[in-house]
DNA sequence: GATTTTCATTAAGATATCTTAAGAAATACG
DNA sequence: CGTATTTCTTAAGATATCTTAATGAAAATC
């Protein structure tokens, strides 16, 4: 669990036995069983949730009372909302386990201790959050570009496991197509 | 000029004189009147510009070969293109001058050495680059949620100013609508 | 294993938005 | 100024996608 946070921030930045040691104790483990939610709206999001294993979702109801899916995340990702976390503001956002989802996850007041505690964490989350941005940039461009079809037929070429352990409304939802409308195009593949 | 990147700064981190003074000197200053570009697609983009002065729109041309705005910016924000800049990738994207625009521009090299000599900068663009990233959710999950007429009454609502400074065509662009669409639109309202 | 709940499909009709094409208005330019 | 370029409007027809509602399949629960 240490070695996979570890492992993880690694890639951005290298840290040592010693300054892990420090920083995992400020985050908390949890396990969340499926459907159970991570965080529900109008509640604070008070954390970050580094996931070490399963699959999550983060989602708002819109007026007509449907879900819309903005986010998936999995092993190795982040989630938060941000925006509820950073300006404590009431989040717009529940974020929900889809599967058995375990995660690390630390308190706003515990990351700006490890900030000052070991200062180039600041460059790893500032390189995270920057790679954070050119996915979500690219992702609308994409969705701009492409047809319902196009986005689908990508979607699931690039990440054919997602395929399988999502049920298809909600890679719909993500998609931003009805699922009686991504129905009929799979019905043309 | 530095004082306004000074003041700028101090929003998110205090920095001495001094430490400006290094951090400047890494700056270039540059003007781009009226429609010049600042960066054209497939070239690498080599820079985060600061805006001191003007506007500017970053854009795309689509397969039917309309153009497409992704982003404005004004005096104080920040624009590059962040995929080319951090991956070394050919740029999709142009980046032109609205209006006569001024900027500060720094190149990645010169960032890092500036992070290397004033870490706390570090902190600064980790803050900025959160605040882009919870701009751009917001972004798009209001695009999600609001129709075509509703983008444009709200827009011309919070950003008065903007209607005098960019075309009408711009904004539909930015706004997702056709142009002649977007026309038809203001008829109704 | 039966029952309830969740998820996927089908089809018909509705609609928001785009496309094309043309002309009008406004702005820039020699 | 007068011409050229850029921007905006109008209108008709086309279409991608949504809505509603009903049925069927699969999965979860007891």
């Amino acid at each position: 669990m240490k070695d996979q946070l570890h492992n993880y921030l690694n890639r951005y930045v290298i840290f040592s036995e010693e300054e892990m040691n420090i920083l995992f104790k400020l985050f908390e483990y949890r396990t969340f069983p499926k459907k159970e939610h991570l965080l529900v709206q109008d509640e604070l999001c008070k954390y970050q949730f580094f996931i070490t294993e399963g699959l999550v979702r983060s989602y708002y109801i819109d007026e007509k009372g449907d879900e819309r899916i903005t986010q998936f995340a999995i092993e190795n990702w982040w989630v938060t909302n941000l925006d509820s976390y950073k300006n404590l503001s009431p989040s717009a956002l529940f974020i929900q386990a889809i599967e058995k989802t375990t995660v690390l996850r630390i308190s706003k007041e515990n990351l700006e201790l490890a900030f000052e505690s070991i200062p180039k964490l600041e460059r790893a989350f500032r390189i995270i959050t920057e790679n954070m941005l050119v996915a979500i940039q690219k992702r609308y461009e994409f969705y701009q570009k492409k047809s319902s079809k196009e986005r689908y037929q990508q979607m699931i070429a690039a990440l054919p496991d997602f395929s399988q352990r999502v049920p298809q409304y909600m890679i719909a939802s993500y998609l931003e197509i009805s699922p009686e409308y991504l129905s009929s195009l799979r019905k043309d593949i």
